[in-house]
DNA sequence: AACTATTTATAAGA
DNA sequence: TTCTTATAAATAGTT
């Protein structure tokens, strides 16, 4: 081959592939801009060379003329092609929260509130529901009792363990008879904790304690911003 | 000037303006094409004529080169120009989800299931909640019976008064005395309708009829499709 | 990076 | 748009 002229196609010598694409990208920059200022167009240019580095050059602004050529090409095809994601996520959204509305109205029926809507039908249902939900949280709360006891009859039963053995060790040492004024009974404490969950089995005030149920992140959040404003902005 | 060379500005002349867009635009076209092969670089080149008409070349496609350009732009600046929006959506939707996480879990609560993590502080409180809740659904439970009782009443009114006005009407007509076999009488209806409901008040079954409560559309969609995968496809 | 022999691009005209 | 041609510009290989 002449000097001069190379065939089209990959150089394969690292060295000189370096110098030629410097040498071409260069010119091709050149070649971009003149053709912008000569012809009034807008145009952008954009090269990776092979080792990942970016060059670019555009007339106006590469943002500018991505978007522009976005643009165009949605009007021409028939689906936006990021659209689609976009269309996707939103009728996720919307079907989320429309399932999360339901569950509300049937938490709030749950808790006695919004019945008006209920059948006769419906409401003797919900009551069934809820008298075998309740027999299994008292059952629950039954239980839950009674390890608490077993651990408080347990450790009623170390300390006096200790007492003894403190007494035994004072009588050995000096002697003396010790009398304690106050005595430690373990039912004594059970039945105080009855009659305080008793006390407040019903209470008379309408707004409910909702702290275990209602550890929802339920605040207000933005989701009804115009997300295309949020787009272009 | 001698011929052949022309200052790089805005070129006039709309014909010749028109003619050197297209000589030069090949020919960038062409450097870009000759460029990417030789040097194995990923390029991409967008011409907007001063007409508006589009124009563009990739190496690979444009949409692997605009997007190659936004990633290592991210990188360098701080946020994804068109991402933005998609990763909104995308926070959206998994709060959504971990709402309705949350209130699903609650409603199971609600209906004394999955209790073995509450604390009998908990527990006490959530059977306060379904008490008072109780005491609504029964309260609106006996006013929509006795607004059915006395719909019943005055149909039963209205025939028996039927009922006379046609005896009469017998009488007058031949004289005969007409006997009743049957009563038909309110309370017999309501005492019937009472002893139906405290039979079914309380149902063994676990299966609870869920159909007031769960109208909810929780059949399983395809949120869980990779979105990357649906908008490169 | 600079030089130079060539190829390539392209302005003007048709 | 396309062809021709004179000339400018780009660039491959070398220094």
């Amino acid at each position: 081959m002449v000097k001069g002229k190379i065939a089209i196609r990959k150089i394969n010598c690292s060295k000189s592939r370096q110098v030629t694409f410097f040498k071409r990208r260069t010119g091709l920059m050149k070649k971009a801009k003149e053709l912008s200022i000569l012809c009034d167009a807008e145009i952008g240019v954009i090269i990776f060379s092979c080792t990942g580095k970016l060059y670019d050059y555009a007339s106006t602004s590469m943002k500018s003329v991505i978007e522009r050529y976005n643009k165009m090409k949605q009007e021409n095809q028939q689906q936006p092609l990021i659209a689609t994601e976009i269309q996707f996520l939103q009728k996720e959204a919307e079907s989320l929260k429309q399932q999360l509305k339901c569950l509300q109205e049937c938490n709030r029926r749950l808790m006695g509130k919004e019945l008006s809507k209920l059948s006769l039908e419906d409401l003797k249902q919900l009551e069934n529901i809820l008298e075998m939900g309740l027999k299994n949280i008292r059952s629950r709360k039954d239980q839950s009792f009674m390890e608490e006891m077993r651990e408080l009859k347990r450790k009623v039963d170390d300390v006096e363990q200790e007492n003894v053995e403190l007494r035994k060790k004072l009588r050995v040492k000096s002697g003396d008879y010790i009398e304690f004024k106050g005595e430690f009974s373990a039912e004594t404490s059970w039945s105080k904790e009855m009659s305080q969950m008793s006390a407040q089995a019903i209470p008379d005030k309408d707004d409910i304690p909702e702290r275990i149920l209602l550890q929802l992140s339920l605040q207000p959040k933005p989701y009804l911003l115009d997300a295309q404003k949020i787009a272009s902005g």
